[in-house]
DNA sequence: ATATATCCTGTAGTAACTACAGGATCAAGG
DNA sequence: CCTTGATCCTGTAGTTACTACAGGATATAT
């Protein structure tokens, strides 16, 4: 059940490789996974390879890089005539991005702790938040 | 043009307000914005309360509210019974939500940087971010 | 009267999934 | 051998917060 020999069922991929079994399928219909082989029943039998990329794919959204990025990276590997310098680049091109999120988020944090902090939180229908939104 | 002394045509409001005019429109098949009167043709027509529940989602957008819980921030306000304590509170749980973003972003950023790090950037197939990535 | 600027509706596209519906397949137990 | 329950299949629709048309009507300036 776990492992026919022929290859890994869906499932067990999913599980293997820490991604949902119903986004494994999207990757394939946007073309990140390549179709694996199918079992005479039609279902899909995978190998090592595919978990490896699997792997990669995943490693990378967790570092948030886009669907869009990570095809590129793996467009590079897959044509295996990557250079170091090419990686690196846009792995910084991606750190700017994050850089950025994070500034971007801090000044709302700041916003939010000042209008918080003019808060008294009384039981009253005055609310400076309100008033600093809505005016 | 400007002002038909009936009203704001949705142009008009989408510049005063910073807000994209087919945003406009889509805040009103939500039910964020109320639906405005309409011009003999059909145009609508929006008046100063238009602008200022407009400015006001404005700025929460801008803040990294949701929609949802602008919603629920607005029914607050449409129904009037809200206390400071309320406002507070909400503002409190969206504060953490950024908080957490801004953590998570972090910890990318940390991994990112220890990767580019140990690239050296050279023109040759053999990268530590790859390797790293796909192993 | 005409030109052009803006407006109307409704639909489809974006990112990255997730969640069905309605049926087929598979491995294990009796 | 047969059933049962788990898993699989396909295709489609829903999620968030918009944005971008198409194809036509209206409004305004000259």
């Amino acid at each position: 059940m776990v492992s026919r020999k022929s290859g890994l069922l869906r499932g067990v991929l999913a599980k293997q490789s820490g991604v949902n079994g119903e986004t494994i399928r999207y990757y394939e219909k946007i073309g990140l996974m390549p179709d694996p082989i199918r079992s005479e029943g039609g279902h899909r039998l995978y190998n090592d390879t595919h978990l490896r990329r699997l792997l990669f794919i995943r490693r990378c959204r967790e570092l948030g890089f886009t669907l869009e990025e990570i095809r590129g990276l793996l467009e590079l590997v897959d044509e295996g005539d990557y250079t170091c310098a090419e990686v690196r680049e846009r792995t910084i091109v991606h750190l700017d991005d994050v850089r950025q999120k994070i500034r971007d988020l801090q000044k709302m944090q700041r916003t939010l702790k000042i209008m918080v902090s003019q808060c008294d939180g009384g039981l009253v229908p005055e609310c400076p938040i309100i008033d600093t939104l809505f005016s």
